[in-house]
RNA sequence: GGCGGCGUAGCCAAGUGGUAAGGCCGGAGUCUGCAAAACUCCUAUGCGUCGGUUCAAUUCCGACCGCCGCCUCCA
């Protein structure tokens, strides 16, 4: 099956087809670290992340280069807010970036380069610009020549003309054309800087990623992911300076990223509209808001609302219920399926397979993660379908399938996020854990012979408020410690 | 003005030229001391509106209505 992605280039769907065989190069727009990112910025660091499972899921070896923009206005600013100098400012949010991004379970890139990091390879990247006559210099600013690329609008799909009609540009009268936008800002009084032929300044905005893309990765990549707005003007600008420095194509696939909405419009910084990510995982489990962050297709808006949140909650209770349930099987060797003679273990066998064709299909098709959800729990429903009609001395044969419906579920469940493998809880503490366990359901179980029914709910009540849940069913009373108990 | 997106059951959300996945909530049962979980059944003759193409459209085309976004920093 062929994976097929959305091209922003193109606007079309096309098959993947990576530069290198096997090998993908990949760079995600990272944060501007000057406050915590919200959910809406989390959906997009939440694509890349699945983007990248799930194309390892398909064998490729990934790059994954994802920027931190640690110099830039809003950085400045808020560190002379605060009255602090900017390194702090920002090191304070690269480790609040990696904090909550990792409790959302988004795995850390390959490389994580910082623009002050880079800033001789921007020079340099710059000086290239101006050698090739598409950037000039003014007074120490460097402004990248827009009419200098003929094919300047073509990911925005804006001609040059209805750029300057729109003209919310605001006007810079030393610049030749109002599109042209900074490559290097010279520093006020008080700003921090950095040595260049040209002054003492930074880097505009959009350099960066030109400049650490083909560093890390190359100067022709695989894909390139960001939110919706950054098509226009970042992403525009990268192309522009990246083709004309080396004449290559710079990007193969352009993915961009829905906004999430709340209350019917945008969440932004700008709105004052946001949810910090930071707070939300403080009411909710992380594979709550990542089922959330996935239930639409990345290219649909998504709205945020508390509701949604706690229905993803519920969804999520239900998979590690399925899981749960199927645990026990986890460890039952053989692949051995061959010539099964009970029909029901034949058809869960069939169910396995199908939910895995579609699961791959459905991710083939521009990872439409909602249909991949459908089928999960579509398999969801067929597993516990099966474990209500099996009791617990399930025959080999049945105990077999069960066993590879577990890795197929934990398998396809690992590439969307929405469930985590417990580590194996076998320090001295957990074996104790089990025993005191044992001992109390053992003492309940005898008030319950008794019919003392106080005394066993007051257990059971008692134990929830440790958030460990009891269940009584035909085989005996069984327990666990509820995961994402916050929604 | 230019470009783009969205409108599917109470809510969220897939999807297809041939008759609507999945989740949540709700209702009725089974199981259970009760609960929880799970299971069974029920919940859109209809996919914004109006036209058109077609044997057949929610799915294609056109118009319209409503909502949103980008064009300026924002994922």
């Amino acid at each position: 099956m062929a994976l097929k992605i959305y091209n922003s280039l193109t606007r079309q769907l096309e098959e993947f087809v990576p530069l290198h065989e096997g090998k993908v190069l990949m760079y995600s727009c990272g944060p501007t670290v000057y406050d915590y990112f919200h959910i809406g910025n989390a959906r997009t660091f939440l694509v890349s992340d699945i983007v990248r499972r799930y194309l390892e899921y398909k064998n490729y070896t990934v790059t994954l280069v994802q920027n931190l923009t640690d110099i830039d206005d809003k950085i400045i600013n808020r560190a002379n807010e605060q009255g602090i100098d900017c390194c702090q400012l920002a090191q304070k949010y690269v480790d609040a970036y990696f904090e909550d991004s990792s409790k959302l379970g988004i795995r850390s890139a390959d490389v994580h380069p910082r623009a002050t990091e880079h800033i001789s390879e921007i020079i340099s990247l710059i000086q290239t610009l101006i050698d090739k006559q598409a950037a000039y210099e003014i007074d120490g600013d460097v402004y990248y020549r827009v009419n200098h690329f003929a094919e300047y609008g073509k990911l925005s799909h804006r001609k040059p003309e209805d750029l300057l009609a729109g003209a919310r540009v605001e006007v810079d009268e030393r610049k030749e054309d109002p599109r042209d936008f900074d490559l290097w800002k010279k520093s006020k009084a008080g700003e921090p800087w950095w040595d260049s032929p040209w002054s003492k300044g930074r880097p505009g905005w959009h350099i960066e990623c030109s400049a650490m893309a083909m560093k890390h990765l190359d100067e022709t990549i695989d894909i390139h992911t960001g939110g919706h707005d950054l098509i226009f003007p970042h992403h525009e600008n990268e192309i522009a300076q990246s083709e004309v420095a080396t004449g290559k194509a710079f990007v193969r696939y352009w993915m961009h990223v829905a906004f999430l909405q709340i209350d019917g419009r945008r969440m932004g910084k700008s709105e004052s509209n946001f949810i910090f990510v930071h707070d939300a995982v403080q009411q909710y489990a992380p594979e709550a808001i990542r089922h959330f962050l996935i239930s639409a297709q990345y290219r649909h808006p998504l709205d945020y609302n508390p509701t949604s949140l706690k229905e993803s909650s519920s969804a999520v209770r239900r998979l590690n219920n399925c899981i749960d349930a199927l645990g026990p099987y986890r460890d039952v060797a053989g692949d051995a399926l061959e010539g099964l003679n009970d029909a029901e273990a034949v058809r869960l066998l069939e169910s396995i397979n199908t939910m895995r064709d579609d699961f791959e299909a459905t991710m083939d098709e521009d990872f439409n993660t909602a249909g991949a959800l459908g089928t999960i729990f579509k398999f969801v429903g067929e597993v516990n379908q099966f474990l209500a009609a099996t009791d617990n001395t399930a025959s080999e044969e049945r105990r077999s399938v069960l066993s590879q419906a577990y890795r197929s579920l934990v398998e396809v469940c690992s590439v969307l996020g929405i469930y985590t493998e417990e580590e194996v809880a076998s320090d001295a503490h957990a074996a104790l854990t089990e025993e005191l366990m044992n001992l109390i359901l053992e003492v309940r179980e005898d008030a319950r012979e008794r019919k003392d029914w106080d005394t066993a709910d007051k257990i059971r009540d008692q134990l929830e408020q440790l958030n460990i849940e009891l269940q009584d069913s035909r085989g005996g009373t069984t327990w666990r410690i509820l995961k994402g108990a916050k929604g």
